[in-house]
RNA sequence: GACCUGGUAGCUCAGUUGGUAGAGCAUCUCCCUUUUAAGGAGAGGGUCCUGGGUUCGAGCCCCAGCCAGGUCA
């Protein structure tokens, strides 16, 4: 009896190779479509991109001569994701929608039904490997970056369970992207040389605050430039009396009032902003660019610093909340007090970095080697040991 | 009131001994990228405060005025 798995054809190549391979291993493939969004006003593409993308789906489905059907998620996706998002965004964090959907949507609600159309696994095309090892007789998985460094998207993945991966399968996490559009293209599949997706993985390209401001109503507030020398960057670390003291003072936050620097301009809503943002604030005549280094959602006060190297875009360590730490390896959970060496990130695509995970109490403090630029709450910080990523939590 | 300094792209400024203007930032576009950022490349944009004058030719020299900041009575 061959093996069932429904494959969530996006309408991109990456999934197209992703059943195109599973056929050829020989399980039983049922392609399966899923609409999440259907207002097309906030987008920023000429067309509707959705049904295109269900068309080509549809058409990949045919020539592999697979099932095929499209579910529409909107409704759980409003819920799930995009209230959530505004939701974040009007507290004055960045969420990553992206990271949820696959937690809640992908590898649950669209799970969910696979397994009631008679699935054994749920395949799609992320650039990441699944592995697997045996400790005190069970199987634990593991989620694995892809071979293809440059496309490695197991960030995205850093919020699944052991539950939902043992469901899963990745086929196209050992190829490079070249080696994808080639067999595509050898298959005669539409999507061949059709262009990466980009943007929420939802929505699409969007212009973030036009979006938001379906919500979020515009206020006018202050943009002050917070100087380099301001009094509080340049304080000599003190001695602590305890290692949570020490942790503490190094994931701590600044705290800007308003007559921490000068007024150099206006904006919209400070909910619209994020840490580390350059673009889209408007104000020129410095002699190097302005970086948002903190938003004030309740005060609707913008803090600035010029140039890269301002050192309120930098810090040495972040904490997550004790029920906000997930690991992927529940075998490798800290216990308090415990440390742990890692490389970790804090966005998608940022290289790689060096820390130590430190379990306390209250929650699970990461200490990186080198300062990092403009760690924003919201995002989600993952963690890896070699290729593999050993769990993940929110910025807080 | 007198004197001084300045008034050049959206902003901050540079412009050599007079030969019809530039840089950074901002903006826009593209690239990169299934989050938000960042990063890379390119583009657009100027009655050189106004009015006279000198000169073959003035942003640069002269005169008057207007505006801004400052100094002195």
């Amino acid at each position: 009896m061959k093996k069932r798995v429904v494959v969530g054809l996006s309408g991109g190549v990456d999934s197209s190779v992703a059943a195109y391979l599973l056929k050829e291993e020989g399980y039983d493939v049922i392609g399966l479509f899923m609409k999440n969004w259907h207002d097309d006003s906030v987008t920023i593409s000429d067309e509707c991109p959705w049904l295109e993308d269900s068309n080509d789906a549809m058409l990949v489905a045919q020539k592999l001569g697979i099932p095929f059907q499209t579910v529409d998620l909107s409704e759980q996706y409003k819920e799930r994701i995009v209230d959530y998002m505004f939701h974040e965004y009007e507290m004055g964090r960045t969420p990553n929608p992206d990271v949820l959907c696959n937690r809640e949507i992908k590898f649950d609600v669209f799970m969910k039904i696979a397994l009631e159309l008679g699935a054994h696994y749920v395949a799609t095309g992320h650039y990441c490997r699944k592995g697997t090892i045996q400790k005190d007789g069970k199987t634990m998985y593991r989620l694995l970056s892809g071979k293809d460094g440059n496309k490695d998207q197991s960030y995205f993945l850093c919020q699944l369970s052991q539950e939902q991966l043992a469901k899963t399968l990745f086929p196209v996490g050992e190829l490079l992207k070249p080696e994808v559009r080639k067999i595509a293209s050898e298959q005669g599949l539409i999507t061949a040389e059709k262009r990466d997706s980009q943007g929420l993985c939802f929505i699409g390209k969007v212009r973030l605050p036009e979006f938001l401001q379906q919500q979020l109503a515009p206020k006018e507030g202050l943009i002050i430039e917070v100087p380099e020398d301001y009094s509080h960057y340049d304080k000599a670390m003190p001695r602590f009396d305890s290692e949570d003291e020490k942790l503490k003072y190094l994931s701590e936050k600044y705290h800007y009032h308003a007559s921490d620097g000068k007024v150099v301009g206006k904006h919209q809503g400070a909910h619209y902003y994020t840490k580390g943002q350059r673009k889209g604030l408007g104000i020129g005549g410095t002699k190097e660019p302005l970086f948002v280094i903190d938003t004030d959602v309740e005060e609707n006060v913008i803090y600035m610093g010029q140039g890269k190297a301002h050192p309120g875009l930098y810090r040495r360590g972040l904490f997550v909340e004790k029920e906000e730490i997930h690991w992927i390896r529940e075998d490798l959970r800290l216990k308090v007090d415990e440390q742990m060496q890692v490389m970790a990130r804090i966005r998608y695509r940022q290289e790689l970095q060096s820390a130590i995970l430190h379990q306390t109490v209250s929650g699970l403090y990461i200490i990186f080697d080198q300062p990092q630029s403009a760690i924003t709450e919201g995002q989600f910080v993952a963690w890896y040991q070699g290729d593999e990523l050993l769990g993940s939590g929110v910025i807080s």
